[in-house]
RNA sequence: GACCCCUUCGUCUAGGGGUUAGGACUCAAGAUUUUCAUUCUUGCAACAGGGGUUCGAAUCCCCUAGGGGUCGCCA
């Protein structure tokens, strides 16, 4: 039997959780809840310089907003923890005595100035930029005494000089790199701490994580990983690097681009339903012609073998697309919640629940995004501004005919059910012997602000029997 | 530059020796609708190029090209 699969997303606290970040917890989530395995979120801590305040807050809420839950990790905890790198770091210095007394790393003392100047060295004779070994052979005298100089030092990784790693990857398949082109690691810095190297592959190993899930742009460095696997007496997890997520310009996905936190999805009005979705399709695809995906399908319909290996541009046009099916396929209690923060902003009034479920009965079907709705419920919510051209239809008389037809009809019958105005609309056609544009065009204009719009009976029955009554009577009076 | 990865419509992708190369988004046209939106139908649009292997290649192999990634005491 198989370990049990635990996989987990490691994050580093120095933003928002954005969308590639999105893709690859789902794809965590997706592999562990489909298999009966546990998904754990790590905080790879382990740049102080780099931090930023609150984004560990933000990666948890992020996630747990889009409904991508996690069996441990902060907060929540684990018998794995802790599950912040910054709180471990007695637990690598343990490791990293053992690579040292083992030969395969050792203290060197370069500062920053000589490494800044071999490397530019290196490049200017087009050179690969590597590591130069200078402090490989150091006495153990020697650096007892530079130690003790009180000069500062890091940990580098012995790399062997001729032999080749194989990584087995899960998507990639095999994949060989020479060790003579892998430099020697810095596996802890001089303030003590561990770089990702180091604590991802003892995390992911003391945490039993089975599946390592992550970008591409970690491939070329597994070498480093599979090296402290095996000097610890190890066996590797299994490799699985995802394909990236790419600009339109089809470099990677950065900030540089845009802003592509989930906070900022979330503000412009996007729904969990289509992020998680979308970002599932970004990479994985099911055998069929199915597009479509609640986060609990997925689950059932996942799997790691279906990932492609080729990168994928973030569209957000399909998106947009995709945001819209389900605005109009979701319940509208749901979409009506979501929505309304946007429709306070504009100062709407949503005493009357009744008819804001109306009004977002009828905007949801005509746009992408919650906030695109605001601007067709403003015709619901605020005074109407007819333009110079519409106004000109509404005082001519066949019009004035219109709406005095229908403000006779609305007086007389203060409570019309939909069916019930569908038919009088019908019925007015004919009393008034007015047809088309001529007849619609008016009582549109009158009662939505525009010749384009709903159909009459819905735009009477979001409106209300007052509201109505009062628009016609300034149509009327133009 | 070196190394590694990748390559099917503009985009997301199905297909993995014999298919009219399929779907979705976008776009266009048409239908439905009083209009707008929705919905439906149809259309435009792809196997990067060249060599092999094979009766047969989008599919397997090689080369080339293009794209991307990595080359930090960042992750």
């Amino acid at each position: 039997m198989d370990k049990p699969i635990r996989v987990r997303f490691a994050p580093s606290p120095t933003g928002m959780l954005h969308l590639g970040g999105v893709r690859t917890a789902l794809y965590d989530y997706l592999m562990a809840k489909s298999t009966g395995g546990k998904f754990i979120l790590r905080i790879e801590d382990t740049d102080q310089s780099r931090y930023v305040e609150g984004s560990v807050e933000n990666l948890i809420e992020s996630l747990q907003k889009l409904g991508i839950h996690f069996d441990e990790g902060p907060i929540i905890g684990g018998n794995y923890g802790p599950y912040f790198q910054s709180q471990r770091l007695d637990i690598y210095q343990g490791y990293v005595d053992e690579l040292i007394k083992k030969g395969v790393a050792y203290h060197c003392f370069c500062s920053k100035e000589e490494l800044d100047q071999m490397r530019q060295t290196q490049q200017e004779n087009n050179l690969t930029t590597k590591y130069n070994g200078k402090c490989r052979s150091l006495t153990q005298e020697e650096i007892d005494k530079k130690i003790s100089e009180g000069l500062p030092y890091v940990i580098r990784l012995k790399m062997p000089e001729n032999r080749s790693f194989s990584i087995e990857d899960y998507i990639r398949g095999h994949v060989e790199i020479d060790s003579s082109l892998i430099d020697d690691q810095v596996i802890l810095k001089t303030d003590k701490f561990p770089t990702y190297h180091l604590a991802a592959v003892i995390d992911d190993h003391l945490m039993e994580i089975s599946h390592v899930l992550r970008g591409e742009e970690w491939l070329p460095s597994t070498p480093k990983h599979i090296f402290i696997y095996e000097n610890l007496g190890w066996t590797p997890p299994i490799w699985v690097h995802l394909p990236l997520l790419l600009n339109v310009d089809r470099s990677k996905l950065s900030k540089r681009h845009g802003d592509f936190s989930v906070d900022n999805y979330l503000k412009m009005g996007y729904l969990k339903e289509s992020i998680i979705n979308f970002v599932a399709l970004l990479g994985w695809h099911s055998a069929d012609d199915r597009e479509l995906y609640t986060l609990e399908e997925l689950t059932k319909e996942f799997s790691l073998q279906r990932v492609n290996k080729a990168g994928a541009i973030f569209d957000i046009t399909k998106l947009d697309w995709m945001n819209g099916m389900y605005m109009r396929s979701l319940d509208l209690g749901y979409i009506a919640d979501e929505a309304e923060k946007y429709f306070l902003e504009k100062d709407f009034d949503l005493s009357d629940r009744t008819k804001y479920l109306k009004v977002i009965e009828d905007s949801r079907g005509r746009v992408s995004t919650l906030p695109q709705m605001t601007e067709h419920a403003s015709h619901y919510y605020i005074d109407l501004v007819i333009s110079e051209e519409d106004q000109l239809i509404l005082v001519k008389e066949s019009s004035k005919a219109v709406l005095n037809w229908y403000l006779n009809l609305l007086t007389q019958n203060e409570s019309l059910t939909k069916e019930q105005t569908a038919e009088a609309v019908k019925k007015g056609m004919v009393e008034l012997a007015i047809k088309g544009k001529d007849y619609y065009a008016p009582i549109r204009i009158a009662l939505f602000g525009s010749a384009h719009g709903p159909d009459i009976p819905t735009l009477i029955d979001v409106l209300g029997f007052e509201l109505t009554i009062d628009r016609l009577k300034k149509a009327l009076a133009l």
